[in-house]
DNA sequence: GCCGTTTTCGGCCCGACTGTTTTCAGTCG
């Protein structure tokens, strides 16, 4: 019986939804299961835990009859209703749900009438005559499917946050700047600082739809215009991405700014919160009897509903609805509180910088303090420093610290956590230095169950001050190590030891999902760039918008501490941080 | 398949755009 995990129940119920689709059920009934795939993999806690012992009661949107489906998949690993439905249709026909412009109804005439059941078998269709003689098929059609399999074949379906941020605000300066807008923005899961992005859903308040869409299809960038009206357009860029344009008047831009900031979710459960107000809240308006609320900023759009003002990071509907209602929205870390930072390596591992030009760059940051933390001896493919390299650099740092005038490096280790779980130098080595971040390097391939302990053994180190990057995954290239995340956050919370929230880019690690849960029980954060270069020290930003996601608070934060605070918290025993 | 101050049946978001249509179906967000 292989492992079943939580992407086990997440991916079984979304191709149940696809397989009764495809089928032709009725709508809603897929909609329950793709919605009860979104409520598994968002639920705090575990859930697959939960499922096995058949505990699901109470969990709104999951019915009696996904719970006996999850339960006969967690606890036997296998799902009959699904093992039979998935008899009916080769596999290879999940593919064409990857092209745009094909849904359940095109893909099922295609399969019936035309024993297309795979991409290759589709291009080879296009080639014949056959298809344009399907109902609803005709040359454009064709055209259009042969450029969305040659689109999936060139170009990413995701990415990254950081790799399309800078294209995203050189665009929306583009709009900003047209004489006919008079507001702007990004929306979508961009505005919300997800961690990687499907497309772009720029926002625009005019007066001139028509001249807007027009000019956005001739951006410089523009690879094919994919739909073009006098409200919207899509185009897809050089590299793939896909942005979307809204034009509205500038009544409408709050609303439709909410409206499309999302997510899905938090849309919905404000929608309903409207109705029992008397109002219907859609992308351009209040609607109802009596007395409407007049609104001229996003903002006042949840005032009128009894709301603080929610901060786009946080409309994932866990739970900021409920808080903004009561008043109890956390107060959420800035970027500007943060005073240093600690994960950043140099020349002497494999970084790029050298010790005074990180210091320098992290001074004109405006950080009181540097944490240095090169690898160590095992990560030779990082050339990773011995003991006595690290003892050279330890005496470099305190020399230099002689020379600043309010600014401190610190002194630390990305020290390997080894297969065992023990450490890649001795704890007298370690008790030399300021702090110790451990993080593992190498052997990502163990079960959930040694991988969980290998981390909790350095954790109950007294000198590891905080696990870095804590799962290893690389977004959209590696996945996460198998890690039981209840397991980890509630041992860190023990021992105290700090969970690292590494803002590189790629990483975002851990994942923001965890953190309410890891705050709640008491677990501190340190925002860390993961720097290999002086201006990767910009990555507090990306980590900043995470922390917020992750509903962290200022007091959460270590490296929110002044210099002399957080030498003293460094000073203390583990036990008593 | 799920849900319930419209509560055990009946409703579940809906508007924009495209292409194949002759008045609308499919897809997307």
């Amino acid at each position: 019986m292989a492992d079943v995990t939580r992407d086990t129940l997440v991916s079984t119920l979304e191709e149940i939804a696809l397989l009764l689709e495809l089928k032709g059920e009725n709508p809603f009934k897929t909609r329950a299961y793709r919605k009860g795939a979104e409520i598994v993999q968002n639920f705090d806690g575990d859930i697959v835990a939960r499922a096995a012992e058949d505990d699901l009661k109470g969990i709104k949107g999951i019915g009696d009859a996904l719970q006996q489906k999850l339960h006969e998949l967690a606890s036997s690993g296998r799902l009959e209703y699904y093992e039979n439905l998935r008899a009916e249709f080769p596999p290879t026909l999940f593919e064409l749900f990857e092209l745009q412009g094909l849904g359940p109804k095109k893909i099922k005439a295609l399969y019936d009438k035309l024993e297309v059941s795979s991409v290759a078998e589709l291009k080879e269709a296009c080639q014949g005559e056959e298809m344009t003689k399907l109902a609803g098929f005709g040359k454009k059609t064709v055209d259009k499917i042969l450029t969305a399999i040659a689109n999936r074949e060139k170009f990413a379906d995701r990415f990254r946050l950081g790799d399309v941020a800078p294209l995203a605000e050189t665009l929306l300066a583009r709009l900003r700047d047209h004489p006919k807008v008079s507001r702007s923005a990004i929306a979508g899961s961009y505005r919300r600082s997800k961690e990687t992005l499907h497309d772009l859903d720029f926002l625009v308040a005019t007066t001139d739809g028509a001249e807007l869409t027009a000019f956005f299809t001739t951006f410089p960038e523009v690879h094919e215009v994919i739909v073009q009206g006098e409200t919207k357009a899509s185009i897809r860029l050089e590299n793939g991405l896909q942005c979307d344009l809204r034009a509205v008047s500038n009544a409408h831009f709050p609303f439709a700014l909410q409206y499309f900031t999302g997510s899905k979710e938090h849309n919905v459960e404000l929608r309903s919160l409207a109705l029992k107000k008397g109002l219907s809240l859609n992308e351009y308006d209040f609607t109802g009897e009596g007395d409407l609320p007049e609104i001229h900023e996003e903002e006042e759009i949840y005032h009128a509903l009894g709301l603080d003002w929610i901060t786009p990071e946080l409309r994932e509907n866990r739970g900021e609805i409920e808080a903004a209602r009561e008043g109890k929205l956390p107060k959420l870390v800035e970027l500007a509180q943060l005073k240093g930072t600690f994960h950043n390596h140099t020349t002497a591992s494999d970084g790029q910088n050298t010790l005074e030009e990180m210091a320098e760059a992290a001074r004109e940051h405006g950080l009181q303090y540097l944490g240095i933390a090169d690898h160590s001896k095992s990560s030779f493919q990082a050339n990773g420093l011995d003991e006595k390299r690290l003892h050279e650099q330890v005496e470099t740092i305190r020399k230099l610290n002689e020379s600043f005038d309010g600014f401190t490096l610190l002194a630390g280790s990305e020290v390997d956590i080894l297969k065992d779980g023990s450490l890649d130098f001795e704890n007298a080595v370690l008790s030399q230095l300021d702090y110790c971040v451990a993080s593992v390097h190498n052997v990502f391939n163990l079960p959930e169950k040694e991988m969980t302990a290998r981390l909790i053994r350095a954790m109950e180190n007294e000198h590891v001050t905080m696990l870095g990057h804590l799962t290893g995954r690389l977004l959209l290239r590696r996945d996460p190590y198998a890690l039981n995340m209840e397991k980890i956050i509630d041992c860190a919370a023990e021992t105290r030891t700090v969970i690292e929230l590494n803002c590189n880019p790629w990483r975002l690690d851990m994942d923001w999902r965890w953190w309410q849960r890891a705050r709640d029980k008491g677990v501190l954060t340190s925002i860390n760039p993961d720097a290999h270069a002086t201006e990767q020290l910009q990555f507090l930003a990306y980590g900043a918008r995470l922390a917020k996601k992750g509903w962290l608070r200022q007091a959460d934060v270590i490296n929110c501490l002044p210099l002399a605070e957080m030498q003293k918290w460094l000073a203390l025993p583990k036990a008593k941080r």
